[in-house]
DNA sequence: TATATATTATTGTATGATACAACTATAATA
DNA sequence: TATTATAGTTGTATCATACAATAATATATA
């Protein structure tokens, strides 16, 4: 494994994250990066409960309970009792909540769109598979 | 512009940042993920003050002030005044700092290098110069 | 020179994202 | 039935960030 380019990842990364990190601040109430990702995991792939999506995330219980709850505080998913089984609860995305995913989506979209200006499309084709296999590695 | 590439970095970037998020908690008054880049930039660039810093990463300033403060309480950087402007500081690492750097560096450069497992060579260089590429367009 | 303005930095306060620990309620098991 | 396991929430803590207010000093202007 040749060091130089893992020191780059490495660097880059962390370097990407602290970019990334900088508070949008869109305010008013509406999605924060977090909430994008789980409503769009409840968005395609269906309703279920904290524990499954904690699992699936990485996070911890507790994490996703905080974000989901925001969530539905928000108007953009419903807290729906689980009739078998009265602990449990899943998460449903609203009406409201597709538009809000969609119009989050869209805005991020055009961030990262005006970041990948002079980008030929080969390089961002490889760049977005490289992301995708990078992060299931996680997995 | 390919949409779909798009859709695929903006979404990926997302995740990304979600599992780099998750605190690592080393405690122990060591490095932090913020200090390493502070640390790294002050030991290849040389010291300078946090207004400086600040513009350089896109951060506010305060931000800089506290992760400087935080490195200096550590010993691995030191807070030493401008003799021509009694305003202005510069932050020098210190020799704790720099051993404390490279442990850190090292420590991630293993964890980057187990997810790496399984990539080719190209796909490594390829993924850092990406990576590179993407966060100097942020400037 | 005296006053006004600009600059460097710190500190107070707030938010987002996360984890761990304590707890509640319910289910499953022995 | 008593114990243990599970789903979820809430309290508390840390990291990372921003904006606003402030202190101290430097620079510009009247």
């Amino acid at each position: 494994m040749n060091e130089k380019s893992v020191e780059t990842i490495q660097f880059e990364m962390a370097t990407l994250v602290r970019y990334v990190t900088s508070v949008s601040s869109d305010k008013n109430g509406k999605l924060d990066r977090s909430g994008y990702l789980l409503l769009h995991r409840l968005s395609s792939q269906g309703s279920t409960g904290v524990k499954t999506l904690a699992n699936e995330f990485h996070l911890d219980i507790s994490t996703v309970s905080r974000q989901a709850a925001a969530l539905e505080q928000k108007g953009y998913a419903s807290r729906i009792p689980d009739p078998t089984d009265r602990r449990a609860y899943s998460y449903q995305i609203t009406d409201n909540g597709k538009k809000e995913l969609a119009a989050y989506k869209k805005e991020r979209m055009n961030k990262v769109k005006n970041l990948l200006k002079g980008w030929s499309e080969e390089e961002c084709e490889m760049f977005g598979q490289l992301l995708k296999k990078f992060n299931r590695s996680f997995s």
